[in-house]
DNA sequence: TTATTGATGGTCT
DNA sequence: GACCATCAATAAG
């Protein structure tokens, strides 16, 4: 068994429609008792000066000031009254970018995943299949909106991906309204712990 | 199976 | 006041 290799900052200072794809396959940890682990099958890309549908588009403001910080922090942002979506800045610091968390395959911690959406009697591959249920099912809130992953009191981790044998989709992104759509949305393809609902 | 809709509140104009 | 990087329940086919 090849020992785990963990990602770091550098690998997320970057644009972050490069970034996203290579996020594919990788496994997000949560140091949290019990430990949760899911791997990432689904993110889109947002930022840069060319996209209308990113938050940070309009300027900086309260809620989007991370977007503008450096690489390798959470976003984590409250959307429709009623759910949070998480995502990890890229970037150099200054010019806004991040990658959104959109769906991932529950590696560890299901039982504790599956009680922390509520539902005790849904499928593995809907615990995590959206950016939201992919928060419930960590339990990420505001509270975790600025966190550095790589800081030391951070308590997530991401593993690379060991193995890249899969095929990378790529569409629009799901839920913006733009004129001229961004391919900006990956994901595995063929893979059963995606998202389904579309824009 | 797909399509539609109500829930619910922060953010920004 | 309008818009939302969503979800789950319900209706329709």
């Amino acid at each position: 068994m090849p020992r785990e290799k963990y990602l770091d900052r550098k690998f997320f200072t970057n644009e972050p429609e490069l970034v996203a794809p290579k996020l594919l396959g990788a496994t997000l940890v949560v140091e949290s008792s019990p430990k949760l682990a899911l791997e990432l099958v689904e993110v889109e890309a947002y930022g840069g000066a060319l996209d209308v549908a990113s938050h940070a588009f309009r300027g900086m403001t309260k809620r989007n000031e991370v977007m503008f910080g450096p690489a390798g922090f959470l976003y984590v942002y409250f959307t429709y009254g009623m759910h949070w979506c998480a995502n990890i800045t890229c970037s150099k610091e200054g010019v806004p970018g991040a990658v959104l968390l959109r769906a991932g395959m529950p590696a560890e911690g299901i039982s504790t995943m599956r009680r922390n959406r509520n539902r005790d009697d849904i499928k593995d591959q809907d615990i995590a299949n959206g950016p939201a249920k992919l928060c419930q099912a960590l339990k990420v809130d505001g509270s975790w909106n600025g966190l550095d992953i790589f800081g030391r009191t951070s308590n997530i981790k991401l593993v690379a991906n060991e193995s890249t044998d899969f095929e990378i989709g790529q569409s629009n992104r799901i839920g913006v309204r733009e004129e001229n759509p961004l391919p900006w949305r990956f994901f595995i393809k063929d893979n059963i712990f995606v998202s389904k609902y579309r824009g």
